[in-house]
DNA sequence: TTAAAACCTCAAGTTAAGTCGAGGTCAAGG
DNA sequence: CCTTGACCTCGACTTAACTTGAGGTTTTAA
């Protein structure tokens, strides 16, 4: 039986089906997030299940995990067997629950804002947005929020 | 009547009020964002002022309003007198709707994420979070959520 | 008066997530 | 055969938002 459905692909072509450029795929790669083998002329070539992992980063990405977190979260992928359903579900259970918390904590601050577009307050010191340790901080938003650190 | 409560501050005093470090407060008026004068040994004399700012400057950010964005913003306020409660009320109302913008993509996320945990199909091309074009697309979400351009 | 603390400028470094280009190799088709 | 397009590596560049450091000045307090 032919096998076209099992060939490997070129960098390129990956690049196509996935919707990213050649570079980010190199730049992937070089990250660990995804592997290839090369050639007898040392091209890359991808196993199909690539294809799933780069949307997974895709999505990912989309939600707020970093790349690093995302080597992470593949770190704790079966080594020796393709991941399953169940596998990539536990991953993006995680995620879930990561972009919850943004929502969350977004949300928070949405709602504090209104309170003070009311009053015009965020000028005064008693603003309870100038005081994430007050409410904010104590679920854990705060200056934590969008900083790295 | 002494006037301990107008007295300008120094970038130290600022940088301690305000809970930020003094390279960032130099930055922030490198970039605009801030104002000051400087003394006869061309050290930074700060208005009180500058505490209101700095603080709004923080909390924008934490909705994911740029530095850039905050500066165009703070160029609408009126040039020769003190913003006041209103100025402000219209800043904060503008970002109000960045922010619910931004909830209401990543909410729309989570939720396709959820049916999506259910059947693990991250991994499969139907999955509807690996085609923004098609919901999310619609309504501004899709690749433009996190991605600078 | 003098030493330490605070301040100044300017350049360079940092992180994330890539992109771009140079210089060279490989593969496919006419 | 040979040209063109796809690939290769590696280093440099990009943006945002700062930080760090060097080398020098000013302020403050004993």
């Amino acid at each position: 039986m032919s096998a076209p459905l099992q060939r490997e692909l070129s960098v390129g072509e990956v690049a196509q089906r996935s919707g990213l450029a050649v570079s980010a795929i190199h730049f992937y790669e070089a990250k660990g997030l995804i592997v290839s083998r090369r050639n007898a002329g040392n091209q890359r070539r991808f196993a199909r299940e690539v294809l799933r992992r780069l949307a997974i980063i895709k999505v990912a990405q989309r939600t707020g995990i970093s790349l690093g977190e995302l080597r992470e979260a593949f770190a704790t992928l079966p080594e020796h067997r393709a991941p399953n359903a169940a596998d990539w579900r536990r991953l993006s259970a995680g995620w879930r629950e990561t972009l919850d918390e943004r929502i969350r904590c977004l949300s928070q601050l949405r709602d504090q804002l209104d309170h003070c577009i009311g009053c015009g307050c965020l000028s005064l010191a008693e603003c309870p947005l100038r005081n994430p340790g007050d409410e904010l901080g104590e679920q854990g938003c705060g200056a934590r929020l969008l900083e790295p650190e």
